[in-house]
DNA sequence: TAGTGATTTATGGCG
DNA sequence: TACGCCATAAATCAC
């Protein structure tokens, strides 16, 4: 019974949302931008946090489960990756 | 798989990938044993969370009992009040000037459960 | 119903 | 030595 309490009012996954587009695409953009070590810091999560209006814990649970479904797709070709590569060669050609 | 859930004893595949972090994350396991992950029962979580409330770290003693009485070992029993410990902290930040919560009324009834 | 954010077991580092 | 805290991994849950 108290099990059932518990999980009907404490449990925040009952009342997941996703996050907003705008949000995501910042923190896939960190995520690629720092793949070779994609372990924000705690200011960087600080910031990350801010930028996407979201909490630091929201932005720590957000980068584990990126780095390990990643990690799960590696083979796959991880179109992503790509994508946000070819964003950022574009806008980098778009200020020089 | 005996005594618990689904701990089929899969291989890690051999990880060679672009960057270090994305290899899997075997420390000090058994060659390449896939980590699991027993889930407790309800029983055993319920008496955990009892205790808990009871009081939030464990004497060696009262460790060595529930171990006994919940078939966990003591290291579980441990590092599951760790575990709560971490989250207890996380609820209490959480709310400062926020509103009362749900939270308090779990707490009473935990309490009254007789353990 | 696959996707995704959150939570639950479990490890290792370090104090 | 043993145990606590913390960040994190990996599995699992819940929507």
């Amino acid at each position: 019974a108290v099990m059932i309490l518990r999980s009907r009012f404490l449990d925040a996954r009952r009342k997941r949302r996703n996050f907003s587009k705008q949000a995501t695409e910042i923190l896939n953009e960190y995520f690629y931008s720092h793949l070779s070590n994609p372990y924000p810091s705690e200011e960087a999560k600080e910031e990350l946090a801010r930028k996407c209006a979201i909490t630091v814990a929201q932005v720590s649970n957000w980068f584990g489960n990126k780095r390990i479904r990643y990690k799960k797709n590696i083979g796959k070709a991880q179109e992503e990756a790509n994508l946000y590569a070819a964003k950022n060669a574009a806008a980098a050609v778009s200020v020089a | 798989d005996v005594l618990n859930n689904n701990c089929h004893n899969s291989m890690v595949s051999g990880g060679n990938s672009n960057f270090p972090w994305m290899n899997v994350a075997v420390a000090g396991m058994d060659v390449g044993r896939k980590r699991c992950r027993q889930t407790y029962t309800r029983y055993q979580t319920l008496e955990l969370e009892k205790e808990f409330h009871y009081n939030r770290y464990l004497t060696r003693r009262r460790r060595i009992e529930l171990s006994h009485q919940l078939a966990l070992t003591e290291r579980q029993i441990k590092i599951w009040f760790q575990n709560r410990r971490m989250k207890y902290k996380k609820e209490n930040k959480k709310e400062g000037a926020g509103s009362p919560e749900e939270g308090e009324k779990i707490e009473a009834e935990l309490g009254s459960v007789t353990a």
